[in-house]
DNA sequence: ACAATAAAAGATATTTATATCTTTTATTGT
DNA sequence: ACAATAAAAGATATAAATATCTTTTATTGT
């Protein structure tokens, strides 16, 4: 496994993808997303209901339903997405394990891991859900494949 | 779970303590070091194993016996240990679980992963075993708690 | 009202990571 | 040779992550 789990992989392609897809208000079906992102169906419907629970992605049921997001939620920084699914341990938990991270008792690596974990929390935090959407459109960058 | 999988956060650990406990030229056994880095002893015991066959840490078995380091093992790049336990995925895999990372198909996070990757590579390669013996001696930095 | 649609929810299955227990092998000192 | 020691290896066990399948609920258009 990555930095995220492939959970949380999947939740991140999932919500680009519905960015893109739904920038012009409408609403994309999770087997569509399935297939364009690479996931597993059914599972990646139950990430998405537990995101839908959260407020972070917005769903509709019935004809013409399926999940999109809303103004709001385009805005929202990607690290909320992170939060959501794998939690913020990758933000704040020791490197090498220990219970507590501390600058008081650290560990050999807490002053690199430090650096690292701001530098991630810093990225995903800047970065906003909809930012990727023009590049998507225009095949500058993908998720899948 | 954090940046790294429990397994390889406990070889970490007991490779740190390891190095420490026996700069004097000793062994430790597997209790000791299960003990002082607050790990479930058998499954440690697996991972050192693995270790050892690799030849990234040493052990004699029998009376006096246990695990050290040798001098060639001390100046070893942390990196070494990450990448005999987790592999090398988090140095190199997509950030997003895109099955090839690569600038030409590159997933939206791409940039930005590539940075964190290189940063966290360029510290864990730049790190050597050995090199917090004396820290640990004083008590600066921990491995356990 | 009704039929069709699509997400939500529930139940179950599979795989992988983590952990424990037992037996074997190598080494040492007597 | 022998008994004691400690790692290596083998066999299971448990828990967590990942995945699939079925049933229910909300919504829409007729
Ligand atoms: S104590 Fe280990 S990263 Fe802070
Ligand atoms: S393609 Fe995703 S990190 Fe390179």
């Amino acid at each position: 496994m990555g930095i995220f789990s492939k959970t949380c992989e999947y939740a991140v392609r999932a919500v680009f993808f519905i960015a893109q897809r739904t920038a012009d208000g409408s609403r994309v079906g999770i087997k569509e997303i399935a297939v364009n992102i690479d996931s597993p169906e059914h599972f990646l419907a139950k990430i998405l209901q537990d995101l839908s629970r959260r407020g972070i992605i917005q769903s509709v049921k019935g004809p013409n339903g399926g999940f999109y997001l809303d103004a709001q939620s385009l805005a929202r920084p990607l690290s909320d997405v992170i939060e959501a699914v794998d939690g913020g341990g990758i933000f704040r938990d020791c490197g090498l394990g220990l219970k507590e991270c501390s600058s008081k008792n650290p560990c050999p690596l807490h002053h690199d891991f430090l650096d690292v974990r701001n530098r991630l929390q810093n990225m995903l935090e800047s970065i906003t859900i909809g930012q990727f959407n023009e590049d998507l459109n225009l095949g500058i960058v993908v998720l899948k494949k």
